[in-house]
RNA sequence: GCCGACGUAGCUCAGUGGUAGAGCAAUGGUUUCGUAAACCAUCGGUCCCGAGUUCGAAUCUCGGCGUCGGCUCCA
């Protein structure tokens, strides 16, 4: 699977599009200039799919503009005018976009001899008409080259993305070297929309935020807790294979707890509490993560080296403040179940333990579907705990239970968290968007802080390393993910409803029944309507929006025959099977779910423009 | 949290100062029918919440909450 990492496209500065979308960038600002006199302009980069410009409008823009501003932008293109390059001395750069009002260019080029030290003292201006703008370039020969682009959105942005700073106005475009090609982004977007999870998660019944109750918080409602419930036994199986403890942890715990984890102190703001007990004198905090408590596991007795290493496992719902703007579906949310463990073993035995993590990731992403993983090796940031020693140790390891797999990897640079080095799986979903997959993180905190230790061979104490690893991350995320990237079609053995039975006349029920009784024998999840009956075809039709794996009509000639008649799901009009053994359609779909198949109407790997949502 | 838009029935949405609407869903009935929407009827709304303006507010103003698109943050 590893090494398939060659075919993913890379994007960013080689992008072929990358002058186009700059270019396009540049006629977009041009024109909101012309209807919007007085605009300042912040900065207008090319990105994935397209291009937006960060602007300081004199009026708040509703979405009706946009197609005012896209028609000027056609009436400029048509124009087919140069884009012109010159230089301008530093000097002059900062009078020239004074005089014009242009505070935040002017910003800009102040900033670039501390942050990219001046190549020669002077800057770049690339002009089209009469809009003149700061840039390095490159650029498109003309705006006649820009023919196939549309304006998507309106949002918000901060002035070089700092809170502090003022918000602009951003507009978000997108530009192709084609009319087909634009057409093939805009139908990709509407699958997006079409697999979106919050909208499958209503029509499916499969979760609700309630208000009331409190946003950010998810009821899973029948349909997906029986997909929840299919994965943890899976999830629990596995790891007992691989011979993990698993445990259960309390959902609060006292103060001492997270200001020894220093969770309080660093990451206080995100943490539910406190929760003020015996007349106030004892404080409660909901857990934000499960690593205090997995540690408390191990500590309550002496570990002995022979036990290490021990590896402790739980499906741990934590509660998490996040900010209002940042809620996002199942996505982005405040209360989460994680599939977390904590390995807890000898430096020896690092190397190994990371390896049957990486391992088991690899199956993961293999058995749902995902394609292409990238794996990131993120390495010490600037600001950081512990030793250099211990950075040393603990990236080391990492880096090499990859070398032993001869796994590809890329190196991101200071890229690690504060207290942790880590590799992180990056897949693709089946239409080619990027996900966070697992994690693994040498943890070089909280074993000092905790003072975890266990009795070594020579009968001495000795720090344990700690090993922190997530493969679905939060069962909410990884779930929305799933429902996206099957869109809503699950493969059998995670279906609500594996097989829906279509009796076809009240007569027909006895036999329906019958049927219902094989298929239930063996554990499937089957769905028998009971009497009265609605119109047959329609009846049909609700099995398929309730996305029934395989739908069964029998009537009497079926009776007869000890047959069904089998619609798979996806099956176009008029496919069933007729005629099929009762006894051979039970032994198939057994075998279709023990076997965790990937569904027969799913398409991975769906080619086409790349999408902008990467999603985290 | 910030910028912008939005919030009307379970869902999708119409309704711009004068007594709240449609389709789907739900419920009741009729229909017994061979592979993607039968027919009839009924039920259903503190128009997000609070305050204000007005003779009168779903509609205008202010505040709050929530959702959406982004920013920031992140599992």
């Amino acid at each position: 699977m590893a090494k398939q990492l060659g075919r993913r496209p890379d994007h960013g500065a080689e992008d072929p599009l990358h002058p186009l979308r700059h270019s396009a960038a540049h006629v977009m600002a041009g024109a909101v200039m012309d209807l919007f006199p007085g605009t300042k302009l912040g900065i207008g980069p090319a990105v994935k799919d397209g291009f937006y410009y960060d602007l300081a409008l004199p009026r708040a823009l509703a979405p009706d503009d946009l197609p005012r501003i896209e028609e000027r932008m056609r009436e400029v293109v048509k124009a087919n005018v140069p884009f012109e390059r010159k230089q301008m001395s530093r000097d002059e750069g900062i009078r020239f976009f004074t005089e014009h009002g242009q505070d935040f260019k002017v910003d800009l080029i102040r900033s670039f001899d501390r942050a990219e030290g001046a190549e020669d003292d002077s800057v770049g201006i690339y002009q089209h008409g009469s809009f003149v703008d700061l840039c390095k370039g490159p650029h498109v020969q003309r705006t006649g080259d820009i023919t196939a682009f549309k304006l998507m959105s309106i949002a918000g942005a901060y002035w070089r993305g700092d809170e502090t700073k003022p918000q602009l106005t951003r507009i978000y475009g997108t530009v192709w070297s084609s009319q087909k090609d634009l057409d093939a982004y805009l139908e990709k977007l509407k699958e997006i929309e079409r697999r979106d999870h919050r909208a499958l998660g209503r029509d499916l019944e499969l979760f609700r935020i309630d208000d009331e109750l409190g946003s950010g918080l998810v009821l899973w409602l029948p349909n997906l807790s029986v997909v929840r419930e299919e994965l943890e036994t899976w999830w629990r199986r596995v790891h007992h294979e691989r011979g993990y403890t698993l445990v259960y942890t309390p959902h609060i715990a006292h103060e001492k707890t997270y200001q020894r984890s220093g969770h309080l102190e660093k990451y206080g703001e995100n943490m539910y509490g406190p929760l003020a007990l015996d007349e106030g004198t004892q404080n409660f905090w909901i857990k934000p993560m499960n690593c205090p408590g997995h540690i408390k596991v191990f500590q309550s007795k002496v570990r002995s080296y022979r036990e290490l290493p021990l590896r402790i496992g739980e499906l741990g719902t934590v509660y998490r403040y996040e900010r209002g703007g940042t809620l996002h579906g199942m996505q982005r949310v405040r209360g989460f179940t994680q599939d977390d463990s904590h390995i807890f073993c000898t430096w020896q035995q690092a190397q190994e333990e990371i390896g049957k993590v990486f391992d088991l990731a690899m199956e993961f992403m293999r058995l749902f579907g995902y394609s292409d993983p990238v794996i990131y090796l993120s390495t010490r940031p600037e600001r950081r705990l512990g030793t250099d020693e211990m950075w040393d140790r603990a990236e080391n390891a990492l880096r090499e239970a990859l070398g032993v797999r001869e796994v590809p990897y890329r190196i991101d640079e200071g890229g690690g968290v504060f207290y942790a080095p880590k590799i992180d799986v990056k897949v693709m979903d089946a239409i080619g968007r990027e996900w966070q997959g697992p994690t693994i993180q040498i943890d070089l905190n909280l074993p000092e802080r905790f003072d975890v230790t266990f009795v070594n061979d020579r009968g001495e104490r000795e720090r344990a390393v700690m090993v922190h690893r997530v493969l679905f991350g939060s069962l909410e995320r990884s779930v929305a993910g799933l429902i996206e990237h099957y869109a809503g079609n699950f493969p059998l053995w995670l279906a609500w409803e594996q097989v829906a039975i279509v009796p076809v006349r009240e007569d027909g029920m006895e036999y329906a029944r019958r049927v219902a009784a094989e298929l239930r024998a063996p554990g499937i999840r089957v769905h028998l309507d009971e009497p009265p009956l609605a119109d047959m075809r329609e009846r049909i039709r609700e099995a398929q929006h309730r996305r029934a794996g395989y739908i069964l009509v029998v009537g009497a000639k079926e009776a007869e025959g000890e047959t069904v008649s089998v619609r798979p799901r996806g099956a176009a009009k008029g496919q069933e099977e007729r005629g099929v053994k009762l006894a051979d359609f039970v032994t198939r779909v057994v075998r279709e779910r023990d076997e965790q198949a990937l569904p027969g109407d799913f398409k991975p790997g769906d080619e086409g423009p790349s999408v902008a949502a990467s999603l985290e």
